[in-house]
DNA sequence: CGAGCGGTTGAGGCATGTCAAGAGTTGTGG
DNA sequence: CCACAACTCTTGACATGCCTCAACCGCTCG
């Protein structure tokens, strides 16, 4: 986008460090900031009668809420940091008026939005199609892959947030990796070590419509697998 | 957008009415052709590993596989037609020049893109909060609504598919209308009847955060929830 | 009429959630 | 530095939601 452009939306922007925990966006409350995690991670999280589940984990760098922002929406998921995190927030009527002016701009957003849609896709189809025991193997081998196809790593987040994220109970989730020793992975603590990546991945059958494509060797990504993510 | 910038898109774009049942485009297939349901029904579907489930349905007018054609990436679900339904198809390259062309068809990419992450994010919330008694009792409540809150109505979609679209099987579903008739609603075939709303009220708890905005006069959808889509 | 299909119903089993208790870890304040 | 509290993680026992398999009904359509 024109360099003019990008300084105005800086300008009218600021950046904040926030402390572990802190709740940024309650789910319902009315679109006013674009957020960019410029350091740290950020859960996104639904709620709904007493219940919460982790939708995704954004990491940097990466925009979350645009949807929202965009569509004047109220927030669909709730935020929070894991933990000390700097967000730079940029005015949703500042983003709104910017991609009306600067074609690139709305290039961007319109990447952004299709790559942000395609992984609730992919989230929503592992949800629905695979059972609990068959999330748990594909979310380990997909962090190998992602680590450089390393043997051996240790889990990006707390195992009670990725049974969340997964759709599960951490009792359950705790279960299921024991019982996952006998299929060529092996978890102790947050160290998880691929003994059988074969057995594994038989089981775990990852289908690039689901666990999304081969990693190139550029990117750099870490965290659970929508860790791209653009709305709310 | 400029009416000539429409116009190309037109002619280079062709109208087709397919026979019920056909399938439209294969999950894992490049993405070649924009579609838009002119008429008739469609039905998104995921596959992996022998299973299957439906991801939403698609109701005139609106488009499908809009992220897929935008990203020039394979297509994340099957398409196949729920019944007699006429499609106007546009190349997928001709989509990715227009809205590099034409600020205006940017912008209604935009708008249209936001709100198919929305909504698969409040399918998706529903599929991890809600368990399947609720989310059928819901999925009543929120038909009604679109009907203009009419206490009886005749479902939309087969309920083998309304299984699979709310995450169940055919039976189960079956079961759960059967015992849902203590809370307030009957089914009798496709004909619901909503004898008592204030108590299916009470079961559904239904949040505009995930079925979505109590809809205003002027529109007139009848589909399943996110009958607006545009992605995969 | 008979095949095919959607829907329903029943029986039984497995997967997953719930409740409860205890081990290990971390962080804090005295 | 230690003691305590709070928290995550684990494990067990139990309950239940949901699926699978199978049979049957009713309808549609050739």
């Amino acid at each position: 986008m024109a360099q003019a452009h990008f300084d105005a939306l800086l300008t009218a922007s600021y950046v904040q460090t926030f402390p572990p925990g802190l709740e940024l966006i309650r789910q319902g409350d009315p679109a006013d900031f674009l957020h960019i995690v410029l350091d740290g991670s950020v859960e996104l999280f639904g709620q709904w009668a007493d219940r919460e589940c982790t939708m995704a984990v954004v990491q940097p760098v990466s925009t979350f809420i645009l949807a929202a922002c965009i569509r004047d929406a109220p927030y669909l998921m709730g935020a929070r940091t894991l933990e000390r995190t700097r967000i730079m927030l940029i005015p949703a009527s500042d983003v709104r008026a910017m991609f009306r002016r600067d074609g690139e701009f709305a290039l961007a957003v319109i990447d952004e939005l299709a790559a942000s849609y395609r992984s609730v896709v992919r989230s929503a189809k592992s949800m629905k199609l695979r059972n609990s025991r068959e999330r748990v193997a594909s979310y380990l081998l997909r962090q190998s892959s992602l680590a450089e196809g390393v043997a051996s790593y240790t889990l990006p987040v707390e195992k009670r947030l990725l049974a969340s994220y997964l759709g599960m109970t951490p009792e359950n989730l705790s279960r299921t990796l024991r019982t996952l020793e006998g299929d060529g992975v092996k978890v102790i603590g947050a160290r998880v070590i691929i003994t059988d990546r074969a057995r594994l991945t038989a089981l775990a059958r990852p289908d690039r419509l689901i666990d999304g494509p081969d990693p190139v060797a550029t990117s750099a990504g870490v965290g659970l697998p929508p860790s791209r993510d653009g709305g709310g």
